[in-house]
DNA sequence: AAAAGATGTTGATGTTGTCAACATGTTCGG
DNA sequence: CCGAACATGTTGACAACATCAACATCTTTT
């Protein structure tokens, strides 16, 4: 029983920290999380923590990782699931990722909001995002591959297509997204918008 | 003399807070920005800001505000040189969006980061974002009468290049953005995508 | 079983936003 | 021209917070 019932002090209060961290960023957006607060909904004191994250920013940090994580397995099993033909499995992988962000904003906001989460000390997040980016690198290739987008550099469309529906949750997500009731109509336009322009033309002009 | 040589007990505390508080952001982030700091800057007390602003949230919506009008602003003196042809307006003004997002990336995170500033009661933020925004779907609809794009509702076609601008640049701030140097290339790359998109195809499919 | 290490608790500290009470400068009605 | 009303700024206090040091307790190892 070393690590299945592993009824320690409190069990396995690291994992317990990363979920109840996201149950608050969730209810009460990232800013209700306070180490006290954290600790009262554990049953454990507010320097607990301290013993499995060097800071709170630490401890933020690994459940924005986690998000990105959750994100990258949610995209995959699209891939593997294949509900669509392969033609547009580029948008529609676009179209999840929205969902995902609207789905979670709070979340979504802790995983890009960088600025309090700044540290080089702490790769994690950064590896989880671009484990994320490669994931859409890959499925940019297959379209090349499919011949159905332009043969330009993969990088460089995956991180268009990245800053395309990025920047359409974080509208949506900050609010900035007026007078449309039809969301999924938006999220369907950007993501077709997306895909005509990374599209070949029939008439030459292969860039 | 009432408003011009005001020197009441500081001249014109409300302004001074206001680019104060810009100059700490680009130095420091926004972070930094204490009342204290701020005050001591300003050779006045920590308290004194609390008769301009009803608390600091309050000071930052209003930097915020400000950073969206000098955006607005940049691009419509943009608009009023027209230093390109008329064609290519719009993929300018993206380019210059994005530009201006990387030259003020710590006050362009404040402007987006919805969070810290979530505040009904002040307007002011919503109605700067609103005034960008409808300058926007102007370059839109002034497109669609030239034939260049295609005739759709204009403020979806608005939105989805928001989106992406705004997509590019946050990604870049927050540090995404990896092994580029050309990050010109990307921005016009990405841009170009994007109209590409929005463009009236030569062969019918209007959609 | 004793030592060593891991994990959790409590008290204290420095920083912060904010408020209340007070002080001072400005304006304006008489 | 004087004092009332107001605008503006200051100081002291407070609660919430992240964090640390010293201590306590539980587990594992030897």
């Amino acid at each position: 029983m070393t690590s299945q019932t592993n009824t320690y002090h409190h069990g396995d209060l690291r994992a317990a920290l990363l979920t109840e961290a996201a149950n608050m960023i969730a209810e009460g957006g990232t800013a209700s999380v306070t180490m006290r607060a954290i600790g009262d909904r554990l049953g454990v004191s507010r320097a607990a923590p301290y013993r499995h994250f060097r800071d709170k920013t630490a401890l933020l940090v690994a459940v924005a990782a986690a998000g990105f994580g959750r994100l990258r397995d949610r995209l995959q099993s699209l891939e593997t699931n294949a509900p669509r033909p392969n033609l547009d499995r580029l948008q529609y992988m676009g179209e999840e990722y929205v969902r995902f962000a609207l789905e979670n904003p709070a979340h979504y906001r802790l995983m890009y909001g960088r600025e309090a989460l700044m540290r080089e000390d702490v790769p994690e997040l950064r590896d989880a995002a671009i484990a994320l980016f490669e994931q859409l690198v890959t499925a940019v290739k297959s379209h090349q591959r499919n011949g159905t987008i332009k043969r330009q550099d993969p990088r460089v469309q995956a991180y268009v297509a990245w800053s395309a529906v990025h920047g359409l949750a974080s509208l949506i997500i900050e609010g900035h997204i007026l007078a449309f009731d039809d969301v999924e109509e938006l999220i369907q336009q950007t993501t077709r918008t997306l895909l005509d322009g990374m599209r070949v033309r029939r008439r030459g002009q292969v860039v």
